[in-house]
DNA sequence: GGGCATGATTTTTT
DNA sequence: AAAAAATCATGCCC
């Protein structure tokens, strides 16, 4: 130690390292004095880069022998000064790396997909957060276990790479430590050296682990893009759902606006969502209206059913109808409902180019029962252009009759006689 | 592959 | 908020 600091206050001038002592009488002697010494420091230097060179025994040998060369607790100290002020500048340059944005969105993304987090809770947050996300209204989990599936793989080669890449990063940073301690011993490495070499390696190895997160994230992404868009897997309803509907629909022509109990339980009947009755219902109103034409043989079969059911209905049930239940019975055996066309005998007057209805009025007799349906807009009062039920509508009614309650959507007879036509 | 049908979504209207 | 209207995207038939 003593003879440490001796060598450290004599080699103070290599390199110019400390401040020139030009003024100083003894500084002359100083030097010549040195000169061995700088010899000496150079020769080991020499010899520890050539130490790359040689085979692995002889750099061993080398690095032991170096290890005892009389002049190797100079070089320490040489090297611990210049460390003193090289230090002092990579702290000014190292500074607190805020935890990354982006890095924070994709985690929040993965917790938020069940990729990450919790291990078993995963599988109900992705269903959670898929449905939330999505705002999809088909929530029709028997599709969704494919995607489960899917994303559970993806989980899983998440995991799988994320662990790998944690165990190679820390094997790789015991393996620099081992190496710098092993490298202590010749030069001067503090702990915070080594602390700061470990950091680096963990951001080096983080910016791997972020294009894991990243790839999944759009993993996902892609998965979710092709299992969850409704509009991707669109199904047309199987055929007997949609005779159901459509066997309310033109049952309930007059006002084809189902209730929510009544669509929850067409939803039921027909294994689809209320949702999706709603936009059944939704597309069917539209472009009924737009073509009635188009749908005129389809109205003509599903009257024609209707009918057919509700007179063997009336037959054996010796006419005692309930109209006060409508949903319990809303299997399309409510009588011939088609008596008031209101809803699209009205708009069909109110301005489409279409008007199948008038020219088929006189005929109405030998029509079938929707055709007929057509005409009935003579009968009614010309005015509400929206004679669907409104709650805050206090339209006349005659009108709303049909509607008014969402009870009484079968109770289409009812506005029959309240219609002051001819 | 084109074109229509159809379920879903988005925007507008009420 | 709910329905209408417009639009999109896919399914399905020829």
């Amino acid at each position: 130690m003593d003879d440490q600091t001796r060598m450290l206050g004599g080699l103070g001038g290599l390199g110019g390292l400390s401040q020139p002592d030009v003024g100083d009488p003894d500084s002359v002697r100083k030097q010549q004095s040195l000169g061995q010494p700088q010899q000496g420091i150079g020769d080991i230097l020499q010899q520890i880069m050539a130490i790359t060179d040689e085979s692995l025994d002889e750099a061993q040998a080398r690095k032991h022998a170096l290890n005892c060369h009389r002049m190797k607790p100079a070089l320490f100290s040489v090297l611990c000064e210049i460390k003193e002020k090289t230090v002092l500048s990579i702290r000014g340059v190292q500074e607190e790396d805020p935890p990354d944005p982006q890095i924070m969105r994709l985690d929040n993304m993965l917790l938020a997909e069940g990729v990450s987090g919790p291990e078993k809770g995963g599988g109900r947050a992705a269903a959670a957060a898929a449905a939330a996300a999505g705002g999809s209204p088909n929530d029709g989990s028997i599709e969704h276990s494919d995607y489960r599936a899917k994303l559970a793989q993806i989980r899983q080669i998440y995991h799988a790479e994320l662990e790998k890449y944690e165990q190679a990063c820390s094997e790789f940073t015991n393996h620099v430590m081992n190496l710098l301690r092993e490298q202590s011993r010749t030069r001067p490495i503090s702990p915070k050296e080594i602390e700061r070499m470990v950091g680096i390696i963990h951001r080096k190895f983080s910016s791997i682990q972020m294009q894991l997160k990243q790839s999944t994230c759009e993993a996902v992404m892609i998965l979710r893009s092709r299992f969850l868009d409704a509009r991707r897997k669109r199904r047309n309803f199987n055929k007997q759902a949609t005779e159901v509907l459509n066997e309310y629909f033109y049952s309930h022509l007059s006002n084809p606006y189902p209730s929510e109990e009544a669509k929850e339980e067409l939803a039921k009947k027909c294994s689809i969502t209320v949702s999706q009755v709603s936009n059944w219902f939704g597309n069917k109103r539209i472009r009924y209206k737009k073509n009635i034409g188009k749908f005129q043989e389809e109205a003509n079969l599903y009257a024609v059913r209707t009918a057919v059911d509700a007179a063997s209905v009336s037959a054996q049930a010796s006419q005692a109808n309930s109209p006060a239940t409508p949903n319990s019975g809303s299997s399309g055996s409510h009588g011939l409902s088609h008596t008031g066309d209101s809803y699209f005998s009205l708009t069909a007057l109110s301005g489409e180019p279409f008007s199948v209805g008038p020219s088929l009025q006189p005929q109405a007799d030998t029509q079938h029962p929707a055709t007929r349906l057509m005409a009935a807009f003579e009968e009614l009062p010309g005015g509400a252009p929206y004679p669907q039920p409104r709650p805050d509508d206090t339209n006349p009614p005659s009108i709303r009759s049909p509607a008014g309650a969402p009870s009484s959507v079968h109770s289409d007879a009812s506005n029959r006689g309240s219609s002051p036509a001819h």
